[in-house]
DNA sequence: AACGGGAATGGCTGATCGGCCAATAGACGC
DNA sequence: GCGTCTATTGGCCGATCAGCCATTCCCGTT
C-alpha cells in the first residue's frame, strides 16, 4: 500500500495533563497513533495484551509499580514489547536500570519533538534510543560506584526514616540483609551515616524532592 | 460581541514536551490561546513584557531561576500580572511560597484538563484557584513549627554526616545541646530519624541539592 | 564451565542514637 | 515585670547503627 500503516503507541504516565497533552501532540504526527493510555503499571500492563501497541511511552515515576518494574514485567511477558522510557529523571541510575529491565529507549522530558518522533521510529524499527542529552550523562559520570536496583529500594525507604529491621520486613529479606545494603550504599556514596546517604541522594538526583 | 476575545496565555515550562503537549491541548479550547512560551524564568519574564499575556502558566521547578523566583520577580515589575502554578509538587512548602510570591493559583499536574481550564478562567477574572487536590493538603499540615536559626545549622551538619558530638565541637556547644537540637528537629520535621530528617528537609526545601 | 557481581545471611562489638527526666539563662513582646 | 521561646546543659538507658568477620545462591558474561 502507498500509506504505511501508523505506528500504533500507548502512553503511560501519572500526569494526566501531560498525558493529554502528549496524546495530541502525537496523534498530530503522521505516520503516529496513540491507541491506548494508562496511569499506572497494572494498568498498562493489562492494556497492553488487550490493545498490542507497537511502542509504549512510559514514565519513570508512576503511583504504585514504578516504570522499572512495569517494563520488567512487560518485558517478562512480552519479550519483543518495545518500550520508550520518557522520564524526567535524569539520574544516571535511572537511566541504568531501565534500560537493564529491557527498555528500548531513554529521553527526558525536555527532548524536541522531532527527537522524540525519530526515538518511537527507532525503536519501533527494533533499534535502540537513546537521546543524545542523555548519552552525554551517562558517558560523564560512570566513574563512581553504581547504586544497584535493590539498594536503591533500601536508600528509598532510609529516606522515610526506617530502620534497617523495618526496610528488612517490608522487602521480605532480614535485617542483616538490609543492613548490608546500607554499609554498601554508604561507600558507594561516601557517606559515613544514613543522613548523609540519603544527602548525597538528593545531591546526585537519585533522590527527587 | 458575540465571540468574546480569548484568553491569551503564556507557558513556562522546561519540559519541552509538556510545554507542546499543553499548548496543543490549550489551543484546541475555544476561548484559550497561548501566545507565548518559555523554558525558563528570564525568558518569561522578557517575553511577559514584551507579549503582555493574560495569565502564566508556569512550573516551580526550572532551570536557573525556580518558579518562586520568577513570580516574585514578575509581580514585582507587573503587579497585576496573573500567574497559575502548574507544578508536580506537592511539597506544602511549594504551594505556600508560590501563593506567597504572588501566584493567584496553584494546580497540580495531574488535574483533569477541565478542571486546569476553569482555573485559568476563574484567575483570569480576578479569583484564586487552588486544584481541590492541593486545598486538602493545605488544610491539613498548616501548624507546624517553624526550624529556628540554630536548628537550621545543626540540620546542616547532620545532612554532612556529623556525629552529635561533632556537630557539638563545630558549633562550640556540648553534645547534649547538639542532640537537643537534632531532637527538635525531629519533632518539627515529623522525621523517626536524622536520615529522615535530611530527607524532609529537602523536600521542604530547607535544603539544596 | 569458570568467573564476577549482586543478593541474601549470620554472629559479634563498640559507638551512636533518640527518648525521658529536669534545669538555667537570655531575648522578645505585651 | 511576666510569660513565652530559644539556646544551653546534665544524667540515664534501651534501641539502633556501622564495621568486621565469613558463607551461600543465582545470574549473566566469558
Amino acid at each position: 500500500m502507498s500509506t504505511p500503516a501508523s505506528i500504533r503507541l500507548m502512553l503511560v504516565d501519572d500526569h494526566a495533563i501531560l498525558r493529554a497533552g502528549l496524546a495530541n501532540l502525537l496523534n498530530g504526527e503522521p505516520g503516529l497513533k496513540v491507541v491506548a493510555v494508562a496511569d499506572d503499571g497494572e494498568s498498562a500492563l493489562s492494556l497492553w495484551s488487550e490493545h498490542r501497541p507497537d511502542v509504549m511511552l512510559l514514565d519513570i515515576s508512576l503511583g504504585g509499580m514504578d516504570g522499572i518494574e512495569t517494563v520488567r514485567k512487560l518485558r517478562a511477558d512480552f519479550p519483543d514489547a518495545r518500550v520508550l522510557m520518557l522520564s524526567s529523571s535524569e539520574a544516571e541510575e535511572d537511566i541504568r536500570h531501565a534500560m537493564e529491565a529491557g527498555a528500548s529507549g531513554y529521553v527526558t522530558k525536555n527532548v524536541r519533538r522531532a527527537e522524540l518522533f525519530q526515538a518511537i521510529r527507532e525503536i519501533h524499527a527494533g533499534g535502540q534510543a537513546i537521546g543524545e542529552h542523555v548519552a552525554r550523562l551517562l558517558a560523564a559520570g560512570s566513574e563512581q560506584g553504581v547504586i544497584s536496583r535493590r539498594e536503591m529500594e533500601v536508600l528509598g525507604l532510609v529516606r522515610q526514616g526506617f530502620t534497617n529491621a523495618e526496610v528488612g520486613r517490608l522487602l521480605g529479606i532480614s535485617e542483616r540483609t538490609a543492613k548490608a545494603h546500607v554499609a554498601s550504599l554508604l561507600v558507594k556514596l561516601q557517606a559515613s551515616d544514613r543522613a548523609e546517604a540519603v544527602a548525597r541522594g538528593f545531591e546526585r538526583g537519585l533522590l527527587k524532592p
